[in-house]
DNA sequence: GTTGAGCGTT
């Protein structure tokens, strides 16, 4: 068996740590050694560099392929912020704040899917690796007690939660799934993942990792099997995330296209509670805190147009929810582009950037600065997004989409097909094409809500969703027209009527499309219950607008 | 003794 000299930082004494058969090193295996790590580097003797060593789906690579970890002394990568000595400073000298920011910030995490044979001493063994566990706790059958599957986990630090949260968790031999527990409201999740459109086969997630990394650290890469197309990275912050989505990028010659993907997790928990009013401007004040608010700021560097998704249309300012329920301090891009304007009014909150969801870690520890090294200043691209901390597709792309098979939708997006970039003036519309063919509403020299009306009253839309939605009132287009008075501040409604779409309660048919891959324990292809989300969300009708911009 | 979506006898 080979050895891997590790040692926590250039310079201290190595640990033999045992690589497997295949030459690779587990990260499991150093994080037993050295909990919190996230991988190796090394100093290159002839560059006088420090390089980093490949890691990928929890395995460490050698350098070299013949000679394998040679004699080097590896050391140890901790996440920024995250590094043992500054959290033993912070332990020192800052204990009590710590401690109080500990009990304001984490949340017990619910831990699923576990092994029936997983104990609460395996189960904190495992999470020590990410930081302190103050409570590790497997829920058992009174009787019998046999592990009910699940169990919950607190961690001492928000960057261990966080980081905890954004990965997928290899427990005892099974993949697991831990979130934000329904019981706790909406918590602490925050997108750190994107979806990657346009992906070709040969972009590995080494390529991905590597590419995506000089943004930020990226603590996941997730690539559906068989290839489809997309992919998810998945930063360790959000901020990071969120800063690239809707941006083309270049991976090996590819042009690849970032948006938002939002958790099927953050999908479910919005089950409880209020039944959102996604296409209501008063989604918008759900939460009146402006959680970011200074990622919200104008960064110099780029034009100070917000790209994308954040014109702010046809400013009617109904909606007093809107207008009443925060100030802005960043630099709008005040793009009077609302085609006709029906419906509309108000500002473009709630909207159509990229399904997203606001996240409300406003303490997380990026500082609100992106140190972004391709040249661009960091600012928020998704400044419509301001206080919610519900996922909330204000694209109202849910529902909808009979007949349609369960990839039509992520390859929608993973192609990159969307309606902004050419025409600037389709941007922030997000108008539904409801008839699948190369028709857009927004372009047509026509009020689109007449459009609408006029699908409305063919039958086209809106009428085979009535059994889909209890809990809507209406039938179609019309009549949520009617409730909503027409002038909804809201500029996503929804003209395809696929009201359906409009509550975030409805999962039902046409909404996600489920992908069972609950019996699947296949590790090798990351396959487990707990990844059923992600999953979920490529197929389901989520992710963007860039999918239900068109159509 | 089996099982695999969910949400905690505090």
């Amino acid at each position: 068996m080979d050895f891997v000299q590790v040692s926590e930082e250039e310079g201290d004494e190595p640990i033999e740590l045992p690589a497997e058969e295949d030459g690779t090193l587990l990260l499991s295996t150093l994080q037993a050694q050295f909990p919190g790590s996230c991988g190796l580097k090394y100093r290159n003797m002839d560059t006088k560099a420090v390089r980093g060593v490949r890691s990928n789906e929890g395995r460490l690579f050698p350098p070299s392929v013949d000679s394998g970890w040679g004699e080097y002394i590896y050391f140890c990568v901790f996440p920024k912020e995250n590094k043992r000595k500054s959290d033993d400073n912070l332990e020192n000298s800052t204990a009590k704040t710590k401690r109080i920011e500990t009990r304001l910030r984490c949340t017990d995490l619910i831990v699923l899917g576990l092994p029936w044979k997983t104990t609460e001493d395996s189960l904190r063994e495992y999470f020590e690796s990410y930081g302190e566990v103050l409570m590790a706790q497997i829920k058992k059958d009174v009787k019998s007690g046999q592990s009910k599957g699940f169990g919950f986990v607190r961690f001492g630090s928000y960057d261990a939660q966080m980081r905890v949260l954004s990965n997928r968790h290899l427990i005892d031999g099974r993949w697991c799934e831990v979130k934000v527990p329904n019981s706790k409201g909406v918590g602490h999740q925050v997108p750190c993942k994107v979806f990657v459109g346009r992906c070709t086969e040969d972009i590995n997630s080494d390529d991905l990792r590597e590419y995506f990394s000089k943004f930020g650290e990226v603590t996941d890469v997730f690539i559906p099997r068989p290839f489809r197309a997309f992919s998810f990275v998945t930063f360790f912050d959000p901020d990071v995330a969120q800063s690239l989505c809707g941006e083309d990028h270049i991976i090996k010659g590819v042009s690849v296209h970032v948006s938002n993907a939002a958790p099927k997790a953050e999908q479910s928990r919005s089950h409880q509670g209020q039944n959102y009013n996604y296409s209501s401007g008063n989604s918008y004040g759900m939460h009146s805190y402006h959680p970011q608010g200074n990622h919200m700021t104008s960064h110099p560097g780029r034009s100070g147009h917000h790209r994308g998704n954040n014109q702010h249309n046809a400013h009617g300012g109904e909606n007093p929810n809107i207008a009443n329920s925060h100030s802005h301090s960043h630099s709008h891009s005040h793009s009077n582009n609302a085609s006709g304007g029906y419906g509309m009014g108000g500002h473009n909150y709630g909207g159509n950037a990229g399904g997203g969801y606001h996240n409300n870690s406003s303490n997380h520890a990026s500082g609100g600065h992106i140190n972004r090294q391709d040249g661009g200043a960091p600012y928020n691209r998704q400044g419509n997004f301001h206080g919610m901390n519900q996922p909330h597709n204000g694209n109202v792309g849910s529902g909808g989409w009979m007949n349609r098979g369960p990839l039509d939708m992520p390859n929608l997006q993973a192609l990159g097909i969307n309606s902004q970039g050419s025409s600037s003036s389709n941007q922030g519309q997000n108008m539904n094409n409801p008839l699948g063919v190369g028709l857009n509403l927004n372009s047509l020299p026509i009020n689109p809500a007449l459009v609408a009306a006029a699908l409305n009253q063919w039958s086209l839309v809106g009428n085979q969703l009535q059994n889909q939605n209890q809990d809507q009132q209406g039938g179609n287009f019309l009549s949520w027209m009617a409730q909503n008075g027409g002038h909804n501040a809201n500029n996503n409604v929804n003209y395809g009527g696929r009201k359906g779409s409009n509550n975030p309660n409805n999962s039902g048919p046409g909404g996600m499309i489920k992908v069972d891959n609950s019996s699947c324990n296949d590790q090798q292809n990351g396959c487990a219950p707990g990844n059923a989300g992600w999953s979920n969300q490529s197929s389901g009708s989520q992710n963007s607008v860039e999918k239900s911009n068109f159509l």
